[in-house]
DNA sequence: TTGGGCTGCTGATTCGATTCAGCAATGCAC
DNA sequence: GTGCATTGCTGAATCGAATCAGCAGCCCAA
């Protein structure tokens, strides 16, 4: 523990002010009215703990109180993500903002280490865990957080019945739809629905299907490759076919996007002008194309920072699974002739 | 504080075993051969721990030792980055190894949330900080942080005393010129070496220049631009002469990069043929663009991890300031043929 | 037979807060 | 002047472990 100078304590403070420890305590934790502590009293123990620079020792506190002011955060590899560390950034805002320390511990998908991690944490007491992944999947937590007060960050765990904070991925289909509908050509998806084990491919082409269906439309084709660049490239490089002109792509996530920009290009093909391009994610991504990406966002610091209001709310008091909305960031990839109101019947 | 079913304490399980809770305790903290501990007493407090699932209370063990098991990392961004973040994946590793939690916290630049986050962490008694930049640079830590056992990572506060752990950008300066030292044409800097008040450019700026020095070659230019996308596309594009052929722009970071392939694709020029591509930070957009960009990166997870160690490390056991190399990630934006190998006469 | 040393343990205190139960002093009603 | 509330505080226990100082019991040597 680090110490700059011996620090007073409440006993320090009490002994400087003339009152008891107790009264000193009463003070400190506002319940000096409760407690009939007169004015004087209070005065003269708040200059002490000025003239002292007293700080409550926090482990003493909690030792006591079994509370420590700390959540923790364990996650496959939230920090690493390129965009999915932001959820640590609304983590840590929120936590920030309920006077939290936020204690936070990367498995990289190892069990053990997750199982470790958990009953350290636990061992040292945290308030409540948030659990986090860094894709939007299904997951089976360890018994010993499923016991205790925790909520899943980007994923969901059925059988353990903990309240879950997740991405509307079938919302953001549904507006990746109402971006394109009116375009004059086909609409095709890009990248394979079933990446990585994880509910964000299947569920935003749900929503794209969904959505099209209600305003007339349906997707022409689906073009499956990995969610990398050269992946996409190469697949959008062998599809393309000058029938495609005037539709639209839509890209399952933003690199997806980057390697279709690059194959269109090769085609000699422009977007916006020849082919709308819409995708999912929000990454910094999108800003560095050519032109800027329109992509339907991850609210991953919206998701983090709702996860711990969650944590700290009292049990019960939310829906089992919350969803946030993918908010729409607009670039230039899509005319705006192509787009609907959304919600509109089309 | 999370509890699942009412835990067993030390005296719980001394009295199941038939001895003292000190004895317990010895035997626990490994003290039994030191204390003298017949093995069949050890053997029933091992199995009474057993049986119970007795796990210490580390709150009421920190009140006791003044040590936590944990430290702090405070930074003005670290999670948010997209590849900063990685900082503290390295952290969280390092602090692992040692059994150690890692509190994370960030401040957004803000020097008021920046005090009271270093009190907090200090309050719950952390055993060590690490103070954190998104960039490279110099810094003015809090008076409390400067009193306490802290650690600089990416940065630098001269006043402080404190220990600093940042990327060797003269080194990164010196791999890049290693690079290019061959290339037919001239070699171009594209970047402001003066961004963003941090210390990159111009450290890099001045171990290329250096190195180029010694084998015999200069800067022909330096194309000055803020330090991404679409500042680089136009800057690059003004500035294209077909004189620059069969040189190489070194780019002061893979945004800038990114920035000159689109000026170069558009003026017709190839990437490595017509002019080679070097650039600095290593982070995923070089995997992305094709041709793949040979970068040389930051290693932030190294130098996450090293910070924590240096933290752990007893004071004065390591110089004031750590430097680590910068690793070159090699990509197809270079031909084989402009390189030098490195630390050779030229 | 007594003094010293070794073995194998334990009682009591401590860390720094929170909090229950209670108590002296005063005021007020009757 | 007795009884009862109210005011304004305090003593002591408590949270759960770590650890210092010490204490029986036994053996062996002088």
């Amino acid at each position: 523990m680090v110490r700059g100078v011996r620090k007073a304590r409440l006993a320090d403070v009490a002994a400087r002010a003339g009152v008891s420890r107790t009264t000193a305590s009463y003070i400190l934790n506002g319940r000096s009215a409760e407690m009939r502590i007169s004015a004087d009293a209070v005065d003269r123990v708040r200059s002490a703990v000025v003239d002292l620079g007293y700080r409550p020792n926090r482990t003493a506190r909690s030792l006591r109180t079994a509370r420590t002011g700390t959540v923790g955060l364990v996650s496959d590899s939230v920090a690493s993500g390129h965009f999915a560390s932001r959820m640590l950034t609304g983590a840590s805002a929120a936590a920030r903002e309920s006077d939290l320390l936020l204690l936070v511990g990367e498995t990289d998908g190892d069990p053990l280490v997750e199982r470790l991690l958990v009953d350290q944490m636990l061992d040292q007491g945290v308030d409540g865990i948030v659990y986090a992944t860094l894709r939007h999947r299904e997951v089976s937590v360890p018994l010993a957080l499923a016991q205790s007060r925790a909520v899943l960050l980007n994923c969901v765990d059925p059988a353990s019945g903990l309240p879950a904070v997740v991405p509307d991925e079938v919302g953001g289909g549904r507006s990746a739809a109402d971006l394109v509908a009116r375009c004059a050509g086909p609409v095709v998806v890009v990248g394979d629905e079933a990446e990585q084990g994880s509910y964000a491919g299947a569920m935003r082409l749900a929503g794209l299907e969904e959505r099209l269906g209600e305003l007339g439309r349906t997707i022409a084709d689906v073009v499956r490759c990995d969610w990398t660049v050269p992946a996409a490239r190469d697949a959008v490089s062998c599809w393309w076919t000058p029938a495609a002109r005037d539709g639209a792509l839509v890209c399952l996530n933003d690199r997806v996007a980057m390697g279709a920009y690059q194959a269109l290009a090769a085609h000699g093909a422009v977007v916006p002008d020849d082919v709308a391009v819409v995708s999912f994610d929000g990454s910094d991504l999108a800003g560095w194309l050519t032109p800027t990406l329109t992509s339907v966002a991850l609210p991953f610091v919206a998701l983090g920072a709702r996860a711990v209001e969650v944590l700290l709310a009292p049990p019960g008091s939310h829906a089992p699974v919350t969803r946030l909305a993918m908010p729409v960031v607009r670039g230039g990839s899509v005319p705006a002739a192509a787009a609907v109101t959304p919600g509109s019947a089309g």
